[in-house]
DNA sequence: TTGTACGCGTTATCAT
DNA sequence: ATGATAACGCGTACAA
């Protein structure tokens, strides 16, 4: 480690004491520094190229100024949208943002939050649907509890099933929107790729969507809810499964958009056309479907935005109990699901 | 701000000096405590909730655990892709990353850089190619070389002629190698979406391309080189004004696979058929390809590896000059570029 | 307005 | 092997 340039030099320097050269620089709120002073100290810092050492002023201010955000897998879409609103939103505030990755190793959750406390990072930005595991939500539950309880706050970007604030999607309401708008277009034999039993998110649109569709008179049969991983390969992997049975359905829903990216490839790898022998709808509208050919129907989440939304809810302290922040989704109908009743 | 457990709390509620909760915790190296002690002082901090501060742990030690990482814009899949394999190897290495986002503006580079300085960062990878631009990369060259003299190393991704440790593409050889195999399958009327003209990058790539051809006895035609953005709308726009004039070409290479995207996009909106009215090339051979129709005939570089090559060169400190790592490139033909001879 | 001195939480040096 | 104690770089009451 080489020699840092530091607040004493450039007092010392100036010819003037430590606390002097630090209200120059830093410009305290209460006291001021006499201009011509101020100006040898500042001009003392840049000929001696000092740089403040933001370590050192967080130790001495009591609060750093980082945000730490989790996520399960930064190349995907999903995540990296969101983590462009956490930056932003953090830059925007001044902050930087520490970005971990789980890769998709739920244990990992909580060794990073741990870790990210022990970095007394001022907030966490937790992104990623919960699952039905009381054992596990406990622990990361306890986990959240005791990093808040040392003076940080969190944001949760899924269910609010952790008393922490959370941004919450509207899973049930948008796949709900999703079949009856397909419903509405003609489809009458619905399946889905369902991800993981008890992932909460994939759940929540799955129900949410066959539940739609049993309340139109067209239920799913059941037979035609295939689970899955959360991912490329899960979706990939369920969709050559539903074809390899020849089920006769007429669209697959796929609860998220990556899946449904790998069930397209599956379909295409199988020789069955989407949409002309199925169509195919996803969930999110993930950035990628922009070069995605036949356009892929989802159900728009504003991503960007969810990331802002998250980071503005951990950083804005509050004293009440967790606040749920619901975002809206939007049905976007494109060529993978088209018109049946013509 | 709450109350943080401290290491003395441990240590008064052990019974021991701060000097020995310290070792029994963290383990010092040539320092040893007695087993009963050492025992008495893990379940004091176990019963505290004991968290060490990572950042007093930094200012005492010198050195802090973080590793910066700046990238032009984390939803685009080259950098989010680099960014995991940064991810993957500070934390292997005990790390933590810090993601910075310039936004693509070129001046927020050099800003971040001192941000991360102001961290102690104790490394820092930066990716993104140089620009054709003395006065713009000496203030970064300049810049680096503060970070560096106060300590801290660094690693680039893209051309090295910041003075710094450097990881770099294959760019002309593996552009160079598209076009033979381009030419190989029949092409002869080749086009370049070539995006900036300052980008080095690009322009490696556009030249590399163009000479290969040239060399095959077909050279491309000055008018057929149209520059463009280094994004998704720049190849949208550059494929959009060479289709408009008409230009007689057979394949069309795009200096990135995201400007490639772009072009297909552009194409699919004018009603140009890919591959049947014209061929398309890119370059990266990003995750995005896998689900894209058709099947997009690229320069594949190992993206992740690319980012955990770059973190290990800029954690193994070194003395001698600038180190360069060249990774190198392989042509992956697909459906994009079907075989003309037939 | 300026300077002195203490504290932030931890590691490391030096006695003991 | 253990314990005082001095750093680390900075902010900020408090005193002048």
């Amino acid at each position: 480690m080489a020699t840092s340039v530091t607040l004493s030099d450039v007092a010392r320097e100036a010819g003037v004491s430590l606390a002097t050269a630090s209200r120059a620089i830093n410009g305290s709120a209460t006291r001021t520094v006499r201009p011509d002073l101020r100006e040898r100290v500042l001009e003392a810092a840049q000929r001696l190229r000092y740089t403040p050492d933001a370590n050192a002023q967080a130790m001495a201010r009591g609060r750093t100024t980082s945000v730490g955000l989790v996520v399960h897998d930064i190349t995907d879409p999903y995540f990296s949208s969101i983590a462009a609103g956490v930056t932003a939103a953090a830059d925007a505030a001044g902050l930087q943002v520490t970005l971990t990755d789980t890769r998709h190793d739920p244990e990992r959750e909580v060794e990073l939050v741990r870790l990210l406390q022990r970095q007394r990072a001022r907030a966490i930005v937790v992104v990623g649907g919960r699952h039905d595991d009381e054992a596990g939500n406990d622990v990361m539950r306890r986990t959240l509890a005791e990093y808040a309880a040392s003076g940080g706050s969190v944001a949760l970007v899924g269910q609010p099933v952790l008393d922490v604030d959370t941004v919450v999607l509207e899973n049930v309401a948008g796949a709900g929107a999703l079949a009856r708008a397909l419903h509405a277009r003609g489809y009458r034999r619905p399946a889905v790729l369902g991800g993981p039993d008890t992932h909460l998110t994939a759940r929540e649109r799955r129900d949410g969507f066959t539940h739609a569709f049993a309340a139109l008179g067209t239920p799913v049969d059941p037979a035609h809810v295939v689970p899955s991983a959360f991912t490329h390969e899960g979706g990939e992997a369920a969709m050559r499964e539903l074809l390899a049975v020849g089920a006769d359905v007429d669209v697959v829903f796929a609860v998220n958009d990556v899946m449904a990216l790998g069930a397209l490839a599956a379909a295409r790898d199988l020789g069955v056309r989407v949409p002309e022998d199925v169509a195919l709808a996803g969930f999110d509208d993930i950035l990628t479907l922009r070069d995605v050919v036949p356009g892929l129907t989802s159900v728009r989440v504003p991503l960007v935005e969810v990331g802002r939304l998250a980071t503005g809810l951990a950083l804005d302290a509050h004293a009440e109990g967790p606040r749920v922040r619901t975002v809206p989704t939007e049905v976007v109908l494109r060529a993978s699901t088209p018109d049946r009743r013509a």
